[in-house]
DNA sequence: AATGAATGAGTATTCATTCAT
DNA sequence: TATGAATGAATACTCATTCAT
C-alpha cells in the first residue's frame, strides 16, 4: 500500500504544502504592499491569510525566511517575465526592450513589486544582515551591466561609467511601484517610453 | 508665569530649547544613519544624546514629530546649500549646477542625507501616514520642475515628460548616500559628472 | 476488529508497539542527555527518532508520560544491574558492593543516567506535580536503608541517622553523571573506591 | 541647586532603584522556590511583585541577568554568613564549623537557598551557557578544598581524593533545601550533626 | 527643565497537544 | 499505525508614551 502510492501521497503532501506556502507568500505580499514593511508583523500577515501566526511559522522557520522567499519569488518571476522579452539583436535594442519589459512586469504585478521595494528599502534586519540574499537582485544589475558593456564594445554606446548608468536606470525603475500605488491610473506605457528615450539618449554615441 | 517674565527669560528659554532641540536632532541623525531607521528607537537616540528618553518627548511631542523635524532640518539645509550654487544663466547650466550642488551637499553631509534617506525609504508610519510632510521635499522637486520647464520653453530642452525626468534625476541622487555608506571612498565628483552627462544628454534638444 | 483477530495480530501489535516505545524512549534519553531537560521538546525528540511528533503522542498520552517512562526504564535497568552485584554476606560488604555496582552502572550507561538526573533535577512539572512517581526511585533508597539498618542491627555499623546517611550516599552517586559528562575521562573506578572508603569509614562502628 | 544636592539626589535615586531591585530579586527567589525554575516566567515573578513584567526588564536587562543576580546575591549572603563562623584553629574544627554554618545558613534562609538550588539544578540556559557565573559558587568549593588540603598537610586528615570528598560534602549540603521544603519540621541541627560525624569519620587519619 | 519610573500593547518564536485523514 | 496540519497559550523582550516629582 505504501509502496504503491508513495508518489501520490507525496504529491498530495507537497500539494498542500506548496499551496499553503504560496498562499502565505501571497498574503505576505499583499500585507507588505498595503501596510509597508515595518507594519507587516506575522500577526498582520496571518490575519490576512486567515490563519494563526503559528501556521506561518509551521511553513517558514522564521519571519526572515518568509521575507526572503517573498523577495526571491518576485525577482524570479520578474526574471522569467523579462528575459524572453529582451531583444538581443543590438545593444540599444536590448536596453530599450529590457526597460519596457521591466515596466510591463510592474504593470502586470504592481503589488508584488511594491512589496519587494518596501522590503528592500526597509534596510537591514535586526542582526544587521540584509533582508534577502544579494544574489537575488544581482541578475538584474548584471543584465544591465552586460548590455551596457556590450554597447560600449560595439561602439553603439558612448563611454560612460557603467555602474552609475546601471544604478540610475535601476533606481528609475524602482521608483515606479510606489508612484503607481499613489496614483493607480499612472500611464505606465508612456512612462516606459519616457525612460526609454531618456536612457537611449543618455547612452548613445554622439552622431559624427 | 511665562507672561510675567521678561523677554530675557523667554529668550533664554528659547535659547536652551533651541540648543537642546538641535542636539537631539543631531543625535537622531547620527543614530538613524548608523543604525537604520527601524532600529532607531528613542532609547537609542537618547543614549547617544546622553539624556533620558523623557527629555526627547519633552521637546518633541512625539517620535514622529522628531523624525519630521530631522527630515525638515536636512532638507532645509540642503536647499540653503544648493540654491546659491545653481547658476541661473540658462536651463542646461542650471540643471548641471543643481546636480553638482546636490552631490556636493551629500559629500559635505553624508550622514545627514543618509539618515533622511533611511527615513523616507522606511515608508509610512504606524498610522499609515507618511513619515514626513510631503511639502518638505517638494521644493527640490519643484526646483527641478522649474528648470526643466524653463529649458523646454526656451527650446534648449527637447520635449519630454517633466515629472518622469524630475523623478529619475531625484532617484539617481537619492541612491548615492547608501552607496557612499557602503563604499566610503566613492569618487563623488566623478559620480556627479556622470550624472551631469547623463541628464544633459537626456534633456538636450537634438542638434539640427 | 480487535476481538475478531487472533492473538497473532495482538502479539504483532504489542511487538510493534513495544519496539516503537523502546525506540522513542531511547531517543528521548539521548535528547535529554545531550540537550538537557529544558530544551528537550517533543519536536527535538521526534527529530532524533526520525518520526513526527504526533507518533510520540500516539504511544505516550502525554509528554509527561513519556518522561515518566524514561525514568522508570532507567531505574528498572539500574535495579536489574545492581541487585545481583550486591554481596549480601555482611552489611559493610553489601554497602561497598552496592556503591561499586551503582558506579559501574553509570559507567555502563552514562547517557541514560545523565538523562534521568537531568529530569529529576529539573524539578516539578507544569502542574506542580513531580516529574516521575516517587515510587520509582524508592527501591534504591530502600535498598540503602535496608543495608544500613542491617549493619546497625548486627553492630557492624555505628549508630547514625539512616535517612541522612542514605541521602548522602545517594546524592554522592547522583553527582557523578554530570561530572562525567563534563569530563569524560573521569576515572570512575577510582571514584567508586573513594566513595567506598568515605562511606565505609562513615558507617563503621569504632574500633574498641 | 544641582551642585548642592547632587549626592542627595543620587542617594534618592539609588535608593528607589536599589529597593526595587531588591524587591524584584526577593520575589524572584520566592517564585523560583515555590514554582521551581522552569515555571518561573517573568510574568509569574511580576505577578508576585505586583508590577508589570516591563518593570523587571527595566531594572534587569535580561531574565538571565536577574537570575544571575539572584544566585550571586544568595551566594554572597551565604559566604558572609558562613565565613566568620568557621573556626580556623585546626582543619577538623574548620570542617565541622563550615558544615554547621552552611546548614545554619539554610535554616536561616531556606527559601533563598532552595531557589538557588532550583536554578543551579535546572542546567544550562537556552544558549547552552551556564545560568550563572561559575565564579559565584567557586569560593565555597575552594573553601572546602583549602580545609581538606590543610588537614592532609598537617596529617590530621588521611589521604583521600580532595575533589571527591569536597563534591560529596557539597552535594550532601545541597540536598537539604528540597528536603526541608518537603518536610518543614526537619531537624536541621541534628542533620548538621549527622553530617559532621559522617565527614569527620570520612576524613580523619586512622588512630595508631 | 528634566528625569526615572512604570506601563501596556506589540514583537517573533516555541511548544504540547488535537485532529482529520 | 502514523502523519502533517493547525492551534492557542506562553515565552522573553522592545518600545513609545505617560506621569509624578
Amino acid at each position: 500500500m505504501q509502496s504503491e502510492n508513495t508518489s501520490l501521497d507525496q504529491e498530495k503532501h507537497s500539494f498542500i504544502e506548496t499551496a499553503r506556502r504560496a498562499q502565505i507568500i501571497e498574503c505576505a505580499i499583499e500585507t507588505i504592499a498595503v501596510l509597508g514593511f515595518a507594519k507587516s508583523s506575522l500577526a498582520q500577515i496571518a490575519k490576512r491569510a486567515k490563519v494563526s501566526t503559528g501556521v506561518i511559522l509551521y511553513y517558514f522557520a522564521t519571519k526572515d525566511d518568509l521575507i526572503r522567499e517573498v523577495v526571491a519569488h518576485v525577482f524570479a518571476a520578474g526574471a522569467a517575465f523579462i528575459r524572453p522579452r529582451v531583444e538581443e539583436q543590438n545593444a540599444p535594442g536590448a536596453l530599450r526592450t529590457f526597460i519596457e519589459a521591466a515596466v510591463a512586469f510592474i504593470a502586470a504585478n504592481p503589488k508584488n513589486v511594491l512589496a519587494v521595494m518596501n522590503v528592500s528599502r526597509a534596510g537591514r534586519n535586526e542582526n544587521g544582515a540584509p533582508r534577502f540574499d544579494a544574489a537575488v537582485e544581482e541578475p538584474r544589475r548584471a543584465g544591465f551591466h552586460a548590455i551596457l558593456e556590450w554597447g560600449q564594445r560595439t561602439g553603439e554606446f558612448r563611454p560612460f561609467d557603467v555602474r552609475v548608468m546601471a544604478t540610475t536606470i535601476i533606481e528609475a525603475l524602482d521608483a515606479i511601484p510606489s508612484q503607481l500605488a499613489a496614483k493607480p491610473d499612472l500611464d505606465l506605457a508612456a512612462y516606459a517610453q519616457s525612460l526609454v528615450e531618456i536612457f537611449d539618449r543618455a547612452t548613445r554615441r554622439d552622431a559624427k
